[in-house]
DNA sequence: TGCATATTCAACCCGATGGTTGACGATCTT
DNA sequence: AAGATCGTCAACCATCGGGTTGAATATGCA
C-alpha cells in the first residue's frame, strides 16, 4: 500500500529537494530563482519541485508568467508524528537545527 | 552528495520497512519473525533489514544461528531535528503516533 | 556424520528515478 | 506583431529499488 507517508519521506530522500526546502524556508520563490545555484537544468530543478508539490511539502501558484512555490509545512507535520515515536528526543534542538541547514546549503556550492 | 540523512529518509519512505520498524518498536526480533506477517520472500525482507541497517536505522547481531535485528533510534535524532525546523510543531504527539502505528499495522494483513 | 533450520547471495525482471537536450506553450514587453 | 523570458513536456539514457527464485553458507541437533 502507498499512503501519504511514502511520498514525503521519498521526497526528502533527496538532497536537492532538501535544499530546496531549505531556501523555501525563507521565502517563497520562483522556478527559475531555486534553479539558480544549482548546477544541474532547469527542467531537473522543474522535475524535483513537481515530486515536492505531489508529495505535498510544497505549492506552486502561477501569477503573470511566474510560478511562484511555497513551503507547506504541514505536509511534515504527520511524518514528524511517526518518527517522534521512535525515541524521545530532545524539545526542538535549533542549534543542532541551524547546524545541519548550513550544511545543507554549503554542499550547494561545490 | 550523499549524507547520512538521504539513506535514513530513502529507509523511511518504504511501508514494509516502516513497519519493521514498528514491530522493533516493541523488542528485539529474529529475521524469520520478523518476515513472518509478510506475504513477501525472506530474502526480501532481508534485503530491506539491509537497508535499514545501513542507514543506521537497526542493528543486527547474530547469536548463534538466529541473527537479531535491534531498533537504534539515534539514526532518526538527525532527521527528526531537521524536520522539526520546517514547523512548530507540538510537543510528541502520543495519541496521533499510536493511530499512525496502528494504521501501519493494519496494512500489513491485507 | 548427516540433516534440518536460519539467513544471505546471485542472477534476473521490471518499473521508478534523476539527469540530459530540444521543442513547445504561455506570458510580458516593445 | 515580434521577440524575449518563464516554465513544462517529451523522448531518451543510465542507474536504482523492490521483488522473485534457486543455490550457497552457517549453525544447531541427533
Amino acid at each position: 500500500m502507498t499512503t501519504p507517508l511514502d511520498a514525503v519521506f521519498a521526497a526528502l530522500a533527496d538532497p536537492t529537494r532538501r535544499a530546496i526546502l531549505a531556501m523555501l524556508l525563507e521565502d517563497d520563490m520562483a522556478v527559475t530563482d531555486v534553479a539558480a545555484p544549482f548546477t544541474m537544468s532547469l527542467a531537473a530543478i522543474s522535475k524535483h519541485l513537481g515530486v515536492l508539490a505531489d508529495s505535498g511539502l510544497i505549492s506552486r501558484e502561477r501569477r503573470g508568467r511566474v510560478i511562484w512555490c511555497k513551503l507547506e509545512p504541514d505536509a511534515l507535520r504527520a511524518a514528524s508524528v511517526w518518527m517522534q515515536g521512535f525515541g524521545q528526543f530532545e524539545p526542538l534542538d535549533l542549534d543542532a537545527f541551524e547546524r545541519f541547514l548550513a550544511d545543507e546549503l554549503r554542499d550547494l556550492t561545490p
